[in-house]
Parts: C-alpha cells; structure tokens; sequence
DNA sequence: TATCTACGGAAAATCATTATCCAGAAAGTG
DNA sequence: CACTTTCTGGATAATGATTTTCCGTAGATA
C-alpha cells in the first residue's frame, strides 16, 4: 500500500485537477480512503465521517465516492448482499480474498492473474477490458481461532 | 453443456429425493433452466413463466431459485448494479465472460484456474472454499458490430 | 457587488429481492 | 374417508443500500 500521506495528497491533486472542490468533508474523505489499510464500506467511512462532521449525510459519501469512482481514483467491489466496498488506494482491477467468516478482504500478490485473462481472450475472441476475481475462504485468523488447540 | 432434458430430470429428480412438491410452476421453471444457453435474470424467468402461468407471481420464482441455490443445483451470479444471473447447468464456481456491450454471460473453458486458486493459498494462508471470476470485455458479435467494415 | 456554478444536506424515491400472510392443495394418519 | 399437518403459490408489504431530487449556501469569477 501507497503511503496514506502520499496518497492523500496524490487524491486531492486530480480532484484539484479536475477543477473539483476540496471542501472540508472531501478531505476528510480522502484522508479516510487514503489511509484505510482495508476495504471499507460506505457506511463504515460515513460513520467516521459523520463523527467529524456531524451534519454530513450518506448521500455525500456516496457522491465523493462515485465522483473517485468515475475519476478512476477508487474501485468499487460491487456485492448484490452485502454492502459494496471500496479501495481507494489500488483502483485498478486486482484479484481479492474475501474471509466469510469476519469478512475481511486481502489483495494477493498473485502472478497467474495475466495468463488467465491471456487464455480468456485467446481462447473466446473477447476483448477483455477489465475482471473481477474474488476468492472467497477462511484468513489464517479465523483457521486459528476454529480450532483452538 | 448438458443435454437439457437430461438435466431437467436430474433436477426433477433432487426436488423429488429431498422431499419438495413438483408442482407445474416448479417444473415449469426447472425446464427453463435446464435449456437456457445463457445466464438468465429472475425477471427473464419470470416473464417466460408468466406466459404460461399467468398468475405467478415473481417471488415464486425468486423462492425456487432460492431453494435450487440451497440445494446447490443453481450458481446465483450476484450483481449490485445489474440483476442478478442463474446457471442452473454448471452449479460450481467457474469463471464467466460478460460483455459490457450486450450484456451476454459465457463460460470460456479455461486451464489455470486451479493454478491461481493454488496460488492464492499457498501466498495468503487462506483455505479458499469457492471463487467468482468474471471477466469483462467485448465479445466477438459486439466488436463486429462496432466495427462494420 | 453581482452572477454563476458546484456542493452539501435532508428527504424522498428507486428497485431488486425478501418477508409476511393467507388460502388452498397435497401428503400423511388413523 | 375425515382429520390434521405441512407445503406451496400468490398478493402484498417490507427491506435496505444506493440514487435522485430539491433547495439553500458557499465559493469562484469577473
């Protein structure tokens, strides 16, 4: 992960860039994404936003969030149960490992990601323009603390 | 893909080993399954079910396909955007290939997904249980048409 | 100062999916 | 064959994350 000051700064830059508005809850915004070691959802970053500045309402989260979304600043894990969640900080498609049971999501390192999507495209004639790979299983935390000897 | 009537009597038949009711709408719905191609939405369903059983409703869809997802005989594609998908044909986790243009939802046979799971467990710790690999792209009839000569 | 646009906030709307409730059909029981 | 119990379908309402709408205001521009 990118230095959350760094990063920061990197955020409030292209919104700058783009004649964008750094109004104070933005920053607080992107001060949160920048440094947010996981993936948080929408409710999780209003709460700290709100905490801050207690009038913000959702809906401003939301819109920073599609505004990051759409600059290309933030990716957004799409799920049709559980809350969407976000990743400001590598917003280029990556594979992610979701735990079921605490529902913490980990970015691997993982070197195979290219030739799967090469065989994808070779073996269908599609273009592939982006992916979405979710692994989904049980962190090394929550192994141990099933089986407590 | 499976034979579609083959397949229908093997879902007839798990409904059956586990105790539920065949009615007309349940096998109305199994042979739908059965014989679609694609990735349909509950409301796809729902419309050609509606034609032939004007007064169901679409949470009698919804509740069978539930019933097959428990039953572990139909693969809920799940979207945040889009509806959500079904495939009740290949019920295990497998990459899938959507087109961003018209939206159609394939199954490319790919060779390195078992690598890439591997990988991933052995790189994390983790115990991967399943996986959702979508790929996003262009398909061929899509990249034609955008390009008529 | 005047004007124009972007922004935040509250509230309402959206919309796929789920839950609730009830009536009827099927299955089981004796 | 009654009787009981369980399952099912259908209509309807509820759910809940996200989006939209609307309006007052802050900020930029000149």
């Amino acid at each position: 992960m990118p230095d959350p000051e760094t990063r920061f700064q990197q955020l409030e830059a292209r919104l700058k860039a783009s004649s964008f508005r750094l109004t104070p809850q933005r920053i607080a915004l992107l001060r949160l994404i920048a440094s947010s070691e996981g993936h948080p959802s929408a409710a999780h970053l209003y709460e700290q936003i709100h905490a801050q500045f207690p009038t913000t309402s959702p809906a401003t989260v939301y819109k920073t969030l599609n505004l990051l979304k759409e600059l290309g600043e933030v990716l957004e894990l799409g799920f049709s149960h559980d809350d969407n969640r976000y990743d400001g900080n590598r917003p280029y498609p990556h594979p992610h490992l979701i735990c079921v049971r605490c529902r913490k999501i980990m970015d691997p390192q993982v070197s195979l990601v290219n030739d799967l999507t090469q065989e994808v495209a070779d073996l269908t004639g599609f273009e592939v323009i982006s992916h979405r790979l979710d692994f989904y299983g049980v962190c090394p935390e929550c192994r141990q603390s099933d089986h407590p000897q």
